[in-house]
DNA sequence: GTTCCGCATGAATCGATAG
DNA sequence: ACTATCGATTCATGCGGAA
């Protein structure tokens, strides 16, 4: 079977119109945050950005498919000594248009931005917001177990009476316990808390995530052979990432700069990187779009 | 110096009335999540949420020093396969009150136990947000610094010439940085995501948090002798804590038994635990109320 | 090879100063 | 008064060169 990898520069808010319904299993995307990255991208306002981002969210709504997921990575910044709204207000208007926020997982980031301020710490963390066009999608839970905490180690080591069977809770919600199921595992389903180091080293695109957290994405809500979109692409991490797990792919870039390099990196020069054959492809037709299959 | 732990057996939208104006340090409080605990606060439904602690917030507002915090713990239920969004409507509303979001921590639960959903894993994490009356306020960093990672030990054994004198960085960013500052550092400032283990021992009180959430909270907000409310006090661990640390409190119970065995614990028959004489009045004219000195 | 060590860098924010 | 610009501050990581 056939990977591809196709490129599109320009606009997501245009050439996401070129993409076919319900086409998408998975979109993974950190947009440009409000007035941040000003020299790069437009630096949209705290005000207008919701406004902005909704004819996206739109688009994106029309591409996935029914049991797809889009994970959007965004943080509010500080303005004027207080966290700003405009992601809250996205949220709730993003329902509005039909979807399902499902889950808010946090990315905890290890080596978060120096700095000391009076009325605040540093911020170490982003959220990580899962919409659905559906209560039912596709979630692969085995493919990101992780192995078991130490905590585990010593819990299991001399269990109580009520450890030995099924121990209900005391506040009725229904939910028990039997922790000697849990010996001898070694694995087990990960938190919606995810725990990853900012690349440093990334000269390309400042604004890049680790390659992790796509990473873990991609494996928790794709299989083989599925497609992700990242209308945002940057420099390509998400892109990357999905090759190399073998799940096509397709990224936006409105930025010539990065999308060159991404375009050269996913060049022919080095095939056996991606296991699949690279090819360029422009299409005269939309004569900023290139394709790489 | 007295200190005081002046607790109320009542409905806090009632007993909140008789607290003065600018009077609070600190308010920390873990409310009933909607739909939970129905037994106490009547069950506040998912659509009623908001409309309910308005109210409560306005004499929250009202009864808070203007240099004082608001830190509100709360996480929404999952209502039908989907985040509920009550908790950023109330953000929103409590806005236009006139609170300052100033920042949102995030309390990373460590040891959660193993559990399956085939849409969802486990939820290790909690909103801790932070609520100002104003731009300015009380803030005690130094309190609740934590020791240097381990890499400060290998980076910081021989400076290089660079390392001694202010290095700025090479973008024009105006980062720079003095590495001879961190010389014989031991403590650092944390960040805003605070990663505690979560107790299993408190069996009275379901919605019971550890020990350690409050003290953060208390040691970085308060002083010696400053005043802590818990207008939904539970088991008391708010309250037992700013003994604990010498701060003045209030705590507000609708539930008889929740309150009577917070009073108990703070009768006089452990008084060494809380360093401080402890009395307990009952005040004729508010029947239901108690006033432990 | 393998380990050690130096070093740049990162979705930031505040307060003071200037226009 | 209100906005724009500028300087100051900070910790953890991964890379690359050296030992």
């Amino acid at each position: 079977m056939e990977l591809r990898t196709d490129l599109y520069l320009g606009d997501c808010r245009e050439e996401l119109q070129y993409l076919p319904d319900n086409s998408i299993d998975l979109i993974f995307t950190s947009p440009p945050y409000a007035d941040q990255r000003k020299s790069t991208y437009g630096g949209i306002s705290v005000d207008e950005y919701v406004e902005w981002f909704l004819p996206i969210s739109n688009e994106l709504l029309r591409v996935l498919k029914p049991t797809g997921t889009f994970i959007l990575n965004i943080k509010e910044k500080v303005v004027d000594g207080e966290r700003s709204t405009y992601v809250m207000e996205l949220i709730l208007e993003m329902r509005k248009q039909g979807w399902f926020w499902t889950e808010e997982f946090i990315w905890h980031k290890k080596n978060c931005f120096p700095g000391k301020w009076s009325n605040r710490f540093r911020d170490a963390w982003e959220r990580l917001l899962q919409f659905n066009k559906n209560k039912k999608f596709n979630m692969y839970q085995d493919a990101v177990r992780v192995p078991i905490g130490d905590w585990a180690k010593n819990r299991l080591k001399n269990l109580s009476d009520t450890d030995k069977m099924r121990d209900n809770a005391k506040n009725g919600s229904g939910f028990g316990k039997n922790v000697s199921n849990w010996l001898g595992r070694e694995m087990v389903y990960p938190t919606n808390v995810v725990h990853l180091s900012t690349e440093c080293s990334n000269k390309n695109h400042s604004a890049a995530f680790p390659e992790g957290l796509p990473e873990w994405f991609i494996g928790l809500f794709t299989k083989e052979y599925d497609t992700v979109l990242d209308p945002f692409m940057g420099s390509g991490t998400t892109n990357f990432v999905a090759s190399r797990m073998s799940r096509n792919s397709i990224g936006i870039e409105i930025l010539p700069e990065y999308f060159e390099i991404v375009k050269e990196k996913l060049e022919p020069k080095e095939p056996l990187l991606f296991n699949s054959q690279v090819n360029i492809n422009e299409h005269t037709e939309y004569s900023r779009r290139y394709a790489i299959r």
